[in-house]
DNA sequence: CTGCTTTATGCCTTGACGGTTATATAACCG
DNA sequence: CGGTTATATAACCGTCAAGGCATAAAGCAG
């Protein structure tokens, strides 16, 4: 019942493998733990987490779960990246400037 | 010399704090001491972590040692970030495909 | 109902991390 | 030089989380 936020979620690197894993497609748990080799647990733990942060949700087919992601908290990641856009478009420019200045005898 | 990357160290909610302040204008030491109201060492701690990570740079004048951001990883985190565009377009183009179907009798 | 498969939970150990206080290092000022 | 300011490091502690194994729970097959 932690319920801590999507990035500090998602920057764990096995969850991040996890997340990399299920862009491309949706997996159930034993599909992931195939490809992690990592101990079917843990696997579901990092799951929950992932879940309880709304980066993940899960759809119950036969007896496997279905995990997909939500698109939602990358949508907030990219919104707050969007203010460090700025960060290097003015890096780029300064060194545009430096350039145009430096070619000025 | 630990070497964690630039996304896990910027999950961490202090250190966040501290690159959102860093966002708008470079910062001493003490300047980040007295906004986040913690000792000093920790800061510098976290400072540390950003600066291994390659998020922050450091240049001193006087006794001071200003910090500023690195663009780099967040055109890292930027790249990262990109093929998960396409996860909130298809989320909206099927939604809108969903509607057209709907308005059909 | 009895297995069989798939997933979730509980318990435990271990290692890492964030925070503190105390101290070292470094740069300025007189 | 001595003193003061600014920052880094050391030593320590409490907490927490990630991983393991064992086990429960849930859904299907026969």
């Amino acid at each position: 019942m932690a319920g801590m936020d999507a990035l500090t979620a998602i920057a764990e690197p096995t969850r991040r493998r996890i997340v990399d894993a299920l862009r491309t497609r949706e997996c159930s748990v034993t599909d992931l733990v195939t490809m992690l080799r990592m101990s079917q647990p843990a696997v579901s733990k990092h799951l929950r987490v992932l879940r309880e942060a709304g980066v993940v949700t899960a759809s119950t087919r036969a007896q496997q779960r279905i995990y997909r992601l939500n698109p939602a908290p990358f949508r907030e990641l990219d919104a707050w990246l969007a203010p460090y856009r700025q960060l290097w478009t003015r890096h780029l420019a300064a060194l545009e400037e430096h350039l145009n200045e430096r070619d000025k005898p």
